[in-house]
DNA sequence: AGCACGCCGACT
DNA sequence: GTCGGCGTGCTC
């Protein structure tokens, strides 16, 4: 007899498939990319995707079988496939992670043991320890219990070899549950059954219903609601209109005279009207699009450079206007932050229903939605809006990503594995389509830029602002000089003072970047010099005067403020470096009568927290708004005439090479903020060091400065992108542990690749969490094979494993960690 | 990842 | 003595 089997990912970090066994029909079935329930070790069910159907039977073990299959046809197609084994092979992640990653929550399965009392047994109740009794007893009321019960009634987390014995002794017996976290939404809708349908015997039944004139009412608004759409009425519409109760409509339906029906319903739905008209572009734009336009006859990748206001997003429009009427697919990526309803409402008046938001905070169940109507090409999601997240949908027929903010660093994904980074995932997935992509930025990432330069990418450039607004006024105020001249007003030169006044003056708002959250960084006591420190990390508390309590910024632990010094009782405290919350304090006297608003972590929590100081600053109900870096990302304020930086040197001290790079994007970006209309905005940006090269780049807007400084340094000290990184961080709890285990690893490597590793080393916060962490670097020169390099990382990381020295600290490898 | 098995300290 | 801590190894 032949026998079936499949090859399974499961959606843990496992780098191996799976072999189950299956019958000839579920072969027959079976494609790869549907999913199937399958028991994995003793108790877990997971969803797995199937990838292969063969006959192999394997040598080693025997096969499970699976417990049932969970789709009607693939939801996950083959090109998708194809992407998680290059993002699984480049990122060295395994493609459980990248399954886990990829699908919405909902398409995964949870199971969940449930027990319940074994009904044909007989055994001696008095034989039963206490907490076995307690569960029985339980069991007597409840027909069943999950775990989460069992602990609670027996108070305590180890609940298993309870139930274990519980179930030696034939007490109770257990199931596995399994929940399908997707449930479409259905909506009751009311139709007139079939026998009324002929006017005859509906002319019969109106008549005959003279004595039930509600229930005569509520027929009579169905029919002008009919008239008046073709399309499916609901119950709760009908309600509405006839102005009527449930249970009237409930006897119409007992009578037979309507019929309930229910019908899926999209969760995913647009409210308004398209307004179709796509702006008119400028003489730039419009030249933009044609250089665009002939880069892509014969190169994949453009990259569009444009400044701050420049309307990149009407070229952007108007391209994917052109994708859709070819009835191509379009995949628009944003860093999260920026994903906001601002931008989205713009796009939505160009493409109404043709566009789809796929991001994180969306429920499980509407990206379920998205997914399929992608999957199924519908035309409601044809244009697909997203964080990096997005690259995973199911295309079809894609023809263009934008890549928008293509600088941006949250498009790199860095903790749970995998470490992808969705930019450059997207000229992968779009390579696999033929698709085209447009990387775009005022301030271009060095890596991308260096590709244009070199040809790899096309390169088209907007330099002017739109509707020609000035670029703003960039200066420089050194505030080492203004502390010694004491014009300093708390952490204000009376320069940004002066500004602020003015621009108050003329009504016009204000926004104020320092990026750093809370009080102040460290409380130090004036007498012994301590300042309180994490217990779980390596960092200094900072203080929120907000909650007056002392927060870790890593790991969340905080404490009360205490009174006094925690080492010597002195109650001589003061505050060192500053955040957010005191630029407010300090804005809240000088500026009394005017209001001011904070953004950041702290403040824009819940779910609309972040929309909602966006629209309070809109309306002009904020007249001064601090923030952090999330100021920076797409916002557009019609009235923002000034924007201060608190201080520039703690971005430039930064101990990373990209250090200069960001700093400057940060700032233009923030810059960017201000003077969006016909008034010329105004930047101020304190510094201590304001001959630095950057500052000066920075307010004379010399990108091409600033890219020259830095492709020379990144060439000279051996950074991308003319050499590639691998960052390997080991953790662990023992500081010896993590120091023996990175330097046995740091020798292996260096055996192979020489000068090429850097490290071991310490990151600046070397302890978080409780763990210590500590990395290693490896450079990769542009001649050597990748793979080879990947291959080699591999097999001293299996080596590593092997140690039994070693075991307990877990290796984190990040390709391209930057 | 989860989970079982197995070996050591602190409590009824 | 047992309970519960977590180190170790396996899962088709």
């Amino acid at each position: 007899m032949m026998s079936y089997f499949i090859n399974v990912i499961l959606p843990i970090p496992l780098d191996k498939e799976f072999t189950y066994a299956i019958n000839k029909d579920e072969a027959g079935f079976l494609k790869p990319g549907m999913r199937v329930a399958v028991q994995f070790g003793k108790s877990k069910v997971y969803a797995a995707l199937v990838t292969k159907i063969h006959q192999t039977s394997p040598l080693a073990y025997e096969a499970k079988e699976i417990e049932h299959i969970l789709d009607e046809s693939p939801i996950v197609t083959l090109d998708q496939l194809r992407l998680w084994s290059w993002i699984s092979d480049y990122y060295l992640s395994t493609k459980g992670e990248v399954m886990r990653a990829a699908l919405p929550g909902a398409f995964l399965l949870e199971s969940e043991t449930i027990i319940l009392k074994n009904e044909s047994s007989v055994f001696d109740e008095s034989l039963l320890k206490d907490d076995e009794f307690l569960i029985y007893e339980a069991l007597q009321y409840q027909s069943l219990l999950r775990i989460q019960e069992v602990m609670d009634i027996v108070g305590k987390k180890s609940v298993l070899p309870v139930i274990k014995r519980l179930l030696e002794k034939k007490v109770i017996t257990v199931q596995e549950e399994i929940y399908e976290q997707y449930k479409p939404k259905m909506v009751r809708y009311i139709r007139l059954s079939k026998e009324y349908i002929k006017e005859d015997s509906l002319r019969v039944l109106l008549d005959s219903m003279t004595r039930a004139p509600k229930q005569r009412e509520v027929l009579f608004h169905l029919f002008t609601i009919q008239a008046k759409t073709k399309k499916p009425i609901k119950i709760d519409e009908l309600l509405k209109a006839s102005n009527s109760s449930a249970a009237v409509v409930r006897s119409l339906i007992d009578k037979k005279i309507l019929e309930e029906y229910r019908l899926q319903a999209d969760r995913v739905q647009y409210l308004g009207e398209k307004v179709g008209e796509t702006k008119q572009l400028n003489e730039y734009q419009l030249k933009a699009l044609v250089e665009i336009k002939k880069y892509f006859e014969d190169t994949d990748v453009c990259l569009f450079h444009g400044v701050t206001s420049s309307g990149k997003t009407e070229v952007y429009v108007k391209l994917i206007e052109e994708a859709v009427k070819e009835g191509k697919q379009v995949l628009y990526l944003l860093p999260e932050i920026a994903l906001t309803t601002q931008l989205i409402a713009r796009l939505q008046e160009y493409f109404g229903e043709q566009l789809s938001v796929y991001h994180s905070k969306y429920s499980v169940n509407e990206r379920v939605e998205v997914w399929n109507n992608v999957k199924d090409k519908k035309s409601k999601a044809q244009i697909i809006i997203g964080a990096r997240s997005a690259i995973f949908l199911p295309f079809i027929d894609l023809g263009l990503i934008i890549v928008d903010e293509e600088h941006e660093n949250t498009f790199k994904q860095y903790d749970p594995a995998p470490r992808y980074h969705a930019r450059d995932s997207a000229v992968v997935l779009a390579k696999m389509f033929g698709a085209k992509v447009i990387l775009g930025s005022a301030t271009p990432s060095i890596e991308t830029y260096y590709n244009a330069q070199q040809g790899k990418y096309g390169f088209v450039q907007l330099t002017r602002r739109y509707g020609d607004v000035l670029m703003p006024e960039i200066n420089l105020v050194d505030i080492k000089t203004k502390y010694k001249k004491k014009e300093m007003t708390g952490h204000f030169s009376d320069t940004l003072l002066l500004a602020i006044q003015d621009a108050l003056k003329e009504e016009e708002q204000v926004i104020l970047f320092q990026n750093r959250r809370g009080y102040s960084p460290v409380v130090e006591c004036n007498t012994c010099g301590h300042s309180p420190q994490c217990s779980n990390c390596d960092v200094s508390l900072t203080f929120h005067s907000y909650k007056n309590q002392l927060r870790c910024h890593y790991c969340g632990h905080n404490i009360a403020m205490p009174q006094k010094c925690m080492a010597c009782d002195s109650v001589d405290l003061s505050t060192k470096g500053f955040g957010t919350e005191q630029i407010e304090k300090e804005l809240e006297t000088l500026f009394p009568d005017y209001k001011i608003g904070r953004m950041d972590q702290d403040t824009t929590k819940g779910k609309h927290g972040y929309e909602k100081i966006i629209n309070r600053f809109e309306e002009g109900e904020i007249d001064i708004l601090v923030g952090t870096q999330m100021l920076s990302k797409g916002l557009d304020f019609r009235n923002v005439s000034l924007v201060g930086v608190m201080n520039a040197d703690n971005l430039l001290n930064f101990p990373d090479f990209r250090a200069h790079e960001r700093s400057y994007q940060l700032m233009q970006q923030v810059s960017g903020r201000a003077g969006r209309t016909k008034k010329r905005g105004k930047v101020l940006i304190q510094t201590y060091n304001p001959y630095h090269q950057i500052l000066q780049q920075v307010s004379v807007n010399d990108y091409l400065g600033m890219y020259g400084d830095q492709i020379e340094e990144r060439y000279q000290y051996k950074y991308p992108p003319f050499y590639k990184l691998i960052k390997i961080t080991s953790r662990h709890k023992d500081y010896n542990k993590v120091n023996e285990a990175t330097d046995w690893l740091a020798k292996s490597l260096k055996n192979v690749f020489k000068k090429n590793v850097l490290g071991p080393e310490f990151p600046p916060v070397s302890r978080i969490r409780n763990q210590y962490h500590k990395n290693i670097i490896i450079k990769i020169p542009q001649g050597q094979s990748l793979n080879k390099t990947k291959e080699i990382i591999k097999k001293i990381n299996t080596s590593f494993k092997a140690i039994k020295d070693f075991s307990g600290v877990r290796i984190v490898i990040n390709v391209d960690n930057y």
